[in-house]
DNA sequence: AAGACACCTTTTTTT
DNA sequence: AAGGTGTCTT
């Protein structure tokens, strides 16, 4: 056993698996194997020292890193055993204890957690109400930081020296009275009152044999009390983290608990990993470059295990736009010459913040590139779920007087500002919950001395009838019956929650309620009993004697369950993450959100000043850390890239952390080329077998481009720009250059592009390079415009071509000649593209779409994804659907959990980017190069054919009929829809 | 007093 | 794109 767990591991992991030393700090570089080491000392604990899983506790910091962590431990132990441990983030550990042992410090069993939005909310009124100054989202951070010192507001508010600092005590103190009168703990207070109950009653950790904690350079000065609160008993404690990734300071991560650690266990045993088995030397050195820039950093020793490799890429482009097309295009190049060695599921974007990625996904989205997107706007966050979800909490807990007051009047109820304010005041001053006022007033027990409209009156007493009939419907339904489920659709029905959302998205409707429908799908999934069970018993922390403990029960508890999961971010997101494994698609990610991971290959665009540092940050440093973390999850091949003009089309300069001098030499001002050499030292890094030959070079011929010399190395607009002015056109409106993006043309074209001979990568770094391409950029364009010409006399007509919409769009620069062109068939995309509004109304969808309704091939021959998601489009009416289909959706059996569950990660790519389409026009030539059905499913096959991608951006999804979309996959749909819609 | 509509700014990172 | 603000109508 010991040998299995041991045998990839080199002498000093070896030995922080299994040393003696009851407390172990391993201190190492990322890549180094540090996760690697804590999931085989947990397996090794269990396997050697006989630990029993229940008493084993695994901290991390984010959802992700537990679900990594979870996957990885269980590759070593088997499910059983993993899922037996306590493994989560500290919030869902201390969540779990204060729900079993709360009562021990007076914690009713049925406290709520407080989400972002209800913190912010709560402090936004406390500061209109006693007019003070300031920014809410500002004092919320600062109560945070405060609690993360534990300074409570009592402290605060006795040391509170100048007016300023007694306002924010007021503050302060009246967000806790808020918080308890609802009876909710915000995230903190997770992490404070599970440290009250272990000091109280340190009897409830006395099972626990080690704890474990991923990434711990990130641990606030709470979590390091948690941490010694949890080991109290044994002090068995292995820790990994590495200084140079604390990129967390924002939520009070303390870098000096590290040293804090080991003043107090002096016995702890450090152990430094120093070899590299993740990136190439020439990725290690670029990086390493730029973190030894912070000179207040001790010198530390980084040795790569792999070879030099390629250098990683510095890259100028003009626009945001243009960052995105070209990377776009170099993701296509770099898995054509690496004759498919590298797949969609290789190249990860990791971004600074989550707003970066409009640009890259709608670069993904016109190529039909599949992609999912981790971090930013969380499904639960999108307004109408957190609605839904905020009636299920009211329905939960009616005492939570911030979701009573966020639906109160949500669909409209004539119950307005004024009212809300003037009732929530009389409930506050009464000492009752907001809900039971309006309860009272509604059942003419109570006058209130707030004035109430008749027609506000109707409309409270409509509220408290939907509320009550929710919670009757819940309380008469058993755990078998699925509850979340009818509760969800009872709601949904009683609000008329369909045309609710038709009213006040009347452009994105349909996108809307695929959320909705998806979170029915994510109930469903929660209240599968089966599932449940598990949930409860595995999450139960062992009895322990002489200590009373509350025990959740499946029936009762499966509601407030699955609202601290969507609370702590929990539900949902390891499902989905397994389908996102599976599926081929690329990963867009923030680099907090991409910490621990690795990839083949890392984009990290828009590096400028304002970004990366953030003009928002104020440590520097950690900012360079952040980079510094970005560009160590890359394994073989790293880009930044930065547009010289930012999405706002400011100017933006090149981050300073890139312009330090000396950083130049450790990068390429361009993509590598890549031969055949480049491709097997490639896969011997990533341990995969190397492509033939032959296929390289089949691959190869699909591309137009193979070398990454289209966009020039200045940052400035390539030569269309040019050919702008020195070509007259006839007079089309829609072939005015503007912004188009050139990479599509390539890319896109039937015409295949001559080998550019003797064209090597070192000439493309001078201008005589991008003369010659220049020209066959005119032969192309010349040959393309006779096509156009043929193709438009083929169509009976484009949709695009009465819509003066589409006209603006292209204007704008979203696709114009690409939409003229076949791509050839074999690569270049891995599906048709089909995108944007399906908003438009009927008539502009028929009249936009003539072919759609005349598709003869079943939709899902046209792409190369899992297909059962695709039947399942298929059934769905062209129409928008008034009604829940409830077919799908209401069967709790295991299989058509499954089902949905499988549905998920293959709805995701295909919702994210590329959903299926019909053809557009049923040209034979292009029919021809269809594939056959038995082709679906194969990568290597994926065909794409003609297309007016125009035309799809606004119309194809609502043809599309968009399915289940899962956690995460969010904006791709609804950003596009939001977009295609205005206007 | 509530709602509908237009117009404005502002958008970090996570539990 | 969502939240705020301001104006007008009901
Ligand atoms: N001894 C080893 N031999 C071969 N490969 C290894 C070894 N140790 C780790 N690796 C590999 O190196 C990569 C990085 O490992 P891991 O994610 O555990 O590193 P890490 O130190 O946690 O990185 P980070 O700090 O970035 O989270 C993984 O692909 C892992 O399989």
């Amino acid at each position: 056993m010991a040998t299995g767990i041991l045998s990839n591991l080199n002498e000093a992991q070896c030995e922080a698996v299994t040393t003696a030393a009851d407390v172990v700090q391993v201190l190492a570089p990322p890549g180094s194997g540090k996760t690697k080491t804590l999931t085989a000392r947990v397996a090794y604990l269990l396997a050697e020292r006989r630990l029993k899983p229940w008493n084993i506790i695994v901290c991390t910091f984010t959802v992700k890193a537990a679900n990594e962590m979870k996957e990885r431990i269980t590759k070593f132990v088997g499910h059983e055993c993993a899922k037996q441990l306590k493994l989560g983030t500290f919030h869902s550990v201390a969540l779990r204890y204060l729900k079993q042992y709360g009562q021990h410090i007076g914690l009713g069993k049925d406290f709520g957690i407080a989400d972002s939005s209800d913190s912010k909310a709560i402090v936004k009124r406390i500061i209109k109400k006693n007019d003070f100054s300031g920014d809410a989202g500002g004092a919320r951070g600062r109560i945070s930081t405060q609690k993360a010192k534990g300074i409570d507001s009592e402290q605060f508010w006795k040391k509170a020296k100048d007016v300023e600092q007694q306002e924010f005590a007021r503050i302060y103190r009246e967000y806790e009275e808020t918080l308890k009168a609802s009876d909710l703990l915000d995230y903190d207070d997770l992490l404070l009152r599970c440290c009250l109950l272990l000091r109280v009653e340190p009897a409830c950790v006395s099972n626990v044999e080690a704890l474990l904690i991923d990434e711990y350079q990130d641990t606030n000065n709470i979590q390091y009390d948690l941490m010694g609160l949890f080991a109290q008993h044994r002090n068995v404690i292995t820790i990994v983290g590495d200084p140079d990734q604390s990129i967390y300071g924002f939520r009070s991560a303390e870098i000096k608990n590290l040293t804090r650690m080991k003043e107090q266990w002096p016995d702890t045993l450090t152990i430094n990993l120093e070899e590299n088995y993740r990136s190439s030397g020439a990725i290690l050195h670029a990086a390493q470059h730029i973190i030894e820039q912070d000179e207040s950093r001790p010198p530390k020793k980084l040795q790569a295990t792999h070879t030099y490799g390629q250098r990683p890429v510095l890259r100028k482009l003009p626009s945001a736009a243009a960052e995105a097309d070209w990377l776009v295009a170099e993701i296509q190049r770099i898995q054509a010459l690496s004759g498919d060695l590298l797949q969609p599921n290789d190249f990860a974007v990791l971004l600074r913040s989550a707003a970066l990625s409009r640009a890259i996904e709608t670069a993904l989205g016109r190529e039909g590139v599949p992609y999912r997107m981790i971090g930013g706007m969380r499904f639960y966050d999108r307004a109408e779920v957190k609605l839904l979800v905020d009636y299920l909490r009211v329905v939960d807990a009616p005492g939570n007087n911030e979701a009573v007051e966020r639906i109160i009047n949500v669909p409209p109820r004539r119950v307005g500002e004024g009212t809300v304010k003037g009732l929530h005041e009389e409930a506050q001053s009464k000492g009752v919950s907001l809900w039971s006022l309006v309860l009272d007033v509604v059942q003419g027990r109570c006058k209130p001395t707030t004035k109430v409209t008749p027609s506000t009156q109707t409309g409270l007493a409509k509220f408290v009838d939907v509320i009550l009939s929710a919670q009757k419907k819940l309380a008469s339904v058993t755990a078998e019956s699925a509850p979340l489920v009818n509760l969800l659709q009872h709601l949904i029905t009683k609000l008329s929650y369909q045309d609710h959302l038709k009213r006040k998205f009347p452009d994105e409707y349909e996108a809307r309620w695929t959320n909705v429908e998806e979170l029915v799908a994510q109930t469903i999934e929660a209240s599968d009993p089966e599932r449940l069970t598990a949930i409860v018993n595995d999450g139960a922390l062992p009895s322990i004697e002489g200590l009373e403990r509350r025990t959740e029960s499946v029936a009762e508890d499966a509601l407030s369950l699955f609202l601290a999961n969507v609370t702590l971010a929990t539900a949902g997101t390891e499902k989905a993450e397994q389908d996102g494994e599976t599926a081929q698609q690329v990963t867009i990610s923030t680099i907090h959100g991409a910490k621990g991971l690795e990839w083949p290959v890392v984009f990290i665009p828009a590096c400028y000043d304002g970004s990366i540092p953030h003009s928002r940050a104020d440590d520097n440093d950690e900012e360079r850390r952040l980079l510094y973390v970005g560009m160590t999850r890359a394994q073989a091949l790293l880009y930044l890239s930065t547009p010289l003009r930012n999405s706002q089309r400011e100017e933006a300069s090149m981050s300073t952390f890139l312009t330090q001098p000396g950083v130049a030499a450790f990068f390429e001002e361009h993509g590598p080329s890549v031969a055949i050499a480049d491709v097997r030292a490639l896969a011997k890094t990533l341990r995969r077998d190397c492509p033939s030959d032959t296929a390289i070079a089949e691959s190869k011929k699909t591309l137009e481009r193979d070398e990454d010399n289209y966009w020039p190395l200045t940052g400035e607009e390539p030569f269309e720009e040019r050919a702008k002015w020195d070509r007259s056109r006839p007079g089309d409106a829609a072939w005015t250059f503007g912004n188009t993006r050139p990479a599509a043309v390539f890319s896109n074209a039937t015409v295949t592009m001559q080998q550019q001979q003797g064209y090597s990568t070192t000439s493309a770094t001078t201008k005589p390079g991008f003369v010659s391409a220049k020209e066959q950029y005119d032969d192309i364009l010349e040959q393309q415009k006779l096509k156009k010409v043929d193709e438009r006399a083929a169509q009976v007509r484009t949709a695009s071509e009465d819509k003066p919409k589409t006209r603006k769009r292209q204007i704008e620069g979203q696709g114009t000649i690409a939409s003229f062109f076949a791509k050839p068939p074999g690569r270049v995309g891995y599906g048709p593209v089909a995108f944007g509004g399906d908003n438009l109304p009927d008539a502009t969808l028929e009249d936009a779409m003539p072919s759609a309704k005349r598709t003869k091939q079943p939709l899902h021959e046209l792409r190369n994804v899992n297909s059962a998601p695709l039947e399942r489009a298929l059934v769905r009416p062209l129409q928008p659907a008034y009604k829940l289909p409830p077919a799908p959706l209401l069967r709790p059996s295991p299989s058509s959990t499954n089902m949905l569950a499988t549905g998920t990660g293959s709805a995701y790519v295909f919702l994210s980017s590329s959903p299926p389409q019909p053809e557009e026009a049923p040209d034979p030539e292009t029919a021809g190069a269809m594939p056959r059905s038995d082709d679906v499913g194969d990568e290597k096959t994926a065909v794409v054919r003609a297309r007016p991608a125009t035309t799809f951006h606004t119309t194809s999804m609502q043809i599309a009929a968009p399915q289940r979309k899962t956690l995460g996959m969010r904006r791709s749909l609804q950003g596009w829809n939001a977009r295609g819609g205005k206007r």
